[in-house]
RNA sequence: GGCCGGGUGGCAGAGUGGCUAUGCAGAGGACUGCAAAUCCUUGUACGUCGGUUCGAUUCCGGCCUCGGCCUCCA
């Protein structure tokens, strides 16, 4: 089966296939670096980190593209609020954000280029669509014009009428239409700007991702990724000045991942359910919130809960006590993906069904009996985990985490206290070990007597 | 107003024109010093009204309802 994809051009699932399959792009717009990630940041994050890692099951030579937007009006005020520079700013957010996709297990891309890096090639592109008829210069902006583009508005299917009927923000007076949208716009002496034939000035949002993404994997490629929201105006504008001013096809499979909620409400921080991916990190491992994320498909829209959190630990303490059973076993077909597991990331990344499979291929491993199917079963499990980038820690690393403050015992003393209730047993005083399991659970720790040894963990 | 995507068992969440995932929670059983874990068994699910069909949760249409987008929020 070939790999099927959603594609928002087309509106339909389509069989993925490269341009050339010795070198298979892939584009993400990345974080603006003006705060801290929050969850939403977080979906497409993960999700194309997915789909990073199935392609390069598929193909030997995947370049993975997500760029970092460093300058931008956000960013501006920002810094201006904080006191800082700029440059402060966007260097403590972007280490922010790198440390944060490290905690959800999600591998770097292959190439994370910043805009500001990029300024040259984006006044390139101006020039060309200028001398091209396609933009226009007003009151020392520089504006692409959308009716230039005759099938503007494709990829998120709207016409350019309804674009000027449902138009609600006030028009700039040197825009010829409404829907024209900034390339270029000047910079006064206290923002940041650069030498261009219009003057000082800076680009505008659109440009850089046309630029970095042609500058990379060249003006026509193969997946483009990002967030729903993105669809318009950003991708919609993005192509139109890409096939404007290449005269070739832009992105060939368009993915976008769905809009998030928490608690079943649209997240802002009026409503006082905002969080950032580190108010997270204090209170569940990355690899439950990673969980948490891939439990409902990547198109549908995803409604965050303490709940579904819950959940997600406690389907990862499945399978790792799968695993903790089989410590001792070296797992066998380690780089054989599940066929099962195959399929379903195949057909459009179906996670919540390949997390199905995982639960089925540690159901398998607890009822594996002798060493060579367990030996077979935990690499099955395991090899599934690595292209959902789960299951990648270790065991026992995974059953001893805490949260961030946390005044409980630590391992020290709750291996003190196994330690004593073993030798309670031991000498058949039953009456002490239960003393201690009750004095362990009291702390949230979780024993589970085998042959000839206790484990522990702590729980939710 | 225009456009888009949803409504599945107690909960989350896939999927399918007939054989009805998966996990959590619940019930019963096996195992266990007690537990935990594990395994086994169990639960008349598909918003509503019509249509197509031998048969629809799955296809088509109306309706209800939820959410989103409509110029810079992933």
């Amino acid at each position: 089966m070939p790999l099927m994809l959603y594609n928002t051009m087309s509106r339909r699932k389509e069989a993925f296939q490269p341009l050339d399959p010795d070198r298979v792009g892939m584009y993400v717009c990345g974080p603006t670096v003006y705060d801290c990630a929050h969850i939403g940041n977080a979906r497409p994050v993960i999700v194309f980190d997915v789909l990073y890692r199935l392609l390069k099951r598929l193909y030997p030579n995947v370049v993975y593209v997500r760029n970092i937007t460093d300058v931008d009006d956000k960013i501006n005020a920002r810094a201006r609020d904080n006191d800082e520079t700029i440059g402060e700013l966007t260097a403590r957010t972007t280490q922010a954000f790198h440390q944060d996709a490290a905690a959800l297990n999600t591998l770097p891309p292959d190439i994370e280029p910043r805009a500001t890096a990029h300024i040259g090639h984006m006044v390139t592109m101006i020039q060309t669509l200028l001398a091209k008829g396609h933009a226009y210069e007003a009151e020392g902006h520089v504006l692409f014009s959308v009716p230039s583009m005759p099938d503007y508005g494709r990829l998120s299917g709207r016409s350019q009428d309804e674009l000027i009927a449902g138009a609600r923000v006030e028009v700039a007076p040197y825009k010829k239409d409404p829907a024209d949208f900034v390339l270029w716009k000047p910079s006064p002496g206290d923002l940041p700007g650069w030498d261009s034939p219009w003057g000082r000035g800076r680009p505008g949002w659109h440009i850089e991702c046309s630029a970095m993404s042609s500058e990379y994997l060249g003006v026509t490629f193969d997946i483009h990724g990002g967030g729903q929201d993105l669809v318009f105006p950003h991708h919609e504008n993005e192509l139109a000045q890409s096939v404007c001013a290449h005269g070739q096809p832009f992105a060939r499979y368009w993915l976008h991942n769905g809009y998030l909620m928490v608690e079943g409400e649209k997240m802002s921080k009026s409503l006082g359910n905002f969080f950032t991916v580190r108010d997270l990190l204090d209170q569940a491992p990355g690899e439950a919130i990673r969980l948490t994320m891939l439990t409902t498909h990547y198109h549908q829209p995803f409604d965050w809960t303490a709940e579904g959190l819950r959940q997600s630990r406690t389907a990862l303490d499945r399978l790792y006590l799968a695993l903790r059973g089989v410590a001792g076993i070296r797992p066998e077909g380690r780089d054989e993906l599940p066929v099962d597991v195959l399929a379903a990331l195949k057909d459009d990344i179906n996670t919540p069904m390949a997390i199905a499979h995982l639960h089925e291929l540690a159901t398998q491993l607890n009822k594996a009996v002798t060493t060579a199917e367990k030996a077979r079963c935990k690499g099955a499990l395991l090899a599934a985990g690595d292209v959902l980038g789960l299951l990648q820690q270790d065991v026992e690393a995974w059953f001893r985490w805490t949260p961030t403050g946390s005044s409980g015992l630590d391992d020290a003393a709750v291996e003190a206290l196994v330690q004593r209730r073993i030798d309670a047993r031991k000498a058949k005083d039953f009456a002490e070990a239960d003393r201690i399991r009750q004095e362990l659970a009291d702390a949230g720790i979780v024993l589970e007597d085998g042959a000839g040894s206790t484990a522990w963990r702590r729980g939710c």
